[in-house]
DNA sequence: GTAGTTTATTGACTTAACTATTTAGCGCGA
DNA sequence: TCGCGCTAAATAGTTAAGTCAATAAACTAC
């Protein structure tokens, strides 16, 4: 712990503004920007996402993928079939380990994956716009210290579990 | 596509960031903090924000609660079953229209949605401890202006009675 | 007072999540 | 080489949340 002396600042009613704001936050940029967006192109917020990681993080495992969502391996598994069943991800071998599936994006997976990442990028550029230059520079620097401090956080909670990388 | 003259707006390589943080945010903070906290009472997520609106809009009626979620009403129905039937809410008469429920927290549900609040503001604030004053302080405001603008952008997309659909 | 609109419910279905269990493959030590 | 334990993924079965389509009931307006 130690670090700063937070002393008023740390009030109660600054945590209670800041996760009244994140809880807006879901209702508005989340629902419009991350789940309306895929269901624009027939995928569900977590196939969305599943996409978007496979992506980022080409030949990766299903238990890879499970950790950084946080859920657990069938869920992935449940995902994956109906993403392979659409033609957008295949299941290839890993040379090393046959256990192992080496998640890959088909060409119709990336050409989706990109479209909605145009989707996404294109509704928050509508949101930011909105905002005036400063107030952007704000945003960007706030929300850095936070996913920072939340990763932090996180892997101070739960040390087991090899820390859940969300970052790219 | 787009091509914003991105004039005074900030840059594509800026709102790409933005959306990769805020993804993050949706990976530690929405996940511990939102949905794990009310797991921990035997909720889940979705009763939990029906929960927190129901009071912080005492009576509030099916239809507006599934307007504050963006999503249909018998989403909405189903949910308030198992509240209903979990003893933590009740489906109350309007005087002046019978067909409207005006959703009400049982004694039991206020007891819960305090003590889910207290959880998640102990979360926050823990989170908010590893950041600076000055950190915090960028945070609340660059919120502040991201929720603004993102109301402000989806009264703008859907002024009528939000027609969202997403054919399958 | 009948027609049309709004509010909520119901039913059937899809997806996503969980737990618990099972299968397959790797590594190791006797 | 054989079995033992561990790990990666899949399977089965359940609960919950979301959709659409259709229905019921009550208000509104002509």
């Amino acid at each position: 712990m130690a670090t700063r002396p937070r002393g008023p600042a740390g009030s109660t009613a600054e945590a209670e503004r800041v996760l009244g704001l994140l809880t807006s936050l879901g209702s508005t940029i989340f629902r419009q920007l991350l789940w309306q967006k895929a269901s624009e192109l027939d995928l569900t917020f977590a196939q969305s996402e599943v996409l978007s990681y496979v992506r980022e993080h080409p030949s990766c495992h299903m238990g890879e993928a499970a950790k950084a969502f946080g859920v657990t391996l069938p869920a992935i598994t449940h995902i994956a079939d109906r993403l392979e069943q659409k033609g957008l991800l295949v299941r290839g071998d890993d040379p090393g380990d046959r256990r192992i599936c080496a998640l890959e994006l088909t060409r119709a997976g990336q050409v989706l994956v990109e479209e909605l990442q145009a989707l996404r990028l294109r509704g928050m550029t509508g949101v930011l716009t909105r905002m005036s230059g400063s107030d952007r520079k704000l945003l960007r620097l706030g929300l850095e210290a936070l996913v920072d401090a939340a990763v932090d956080e996180s892997a101070h909670e739960a040390p087991p579990g090899v820390g859940r990388r969300a970052r790219s």
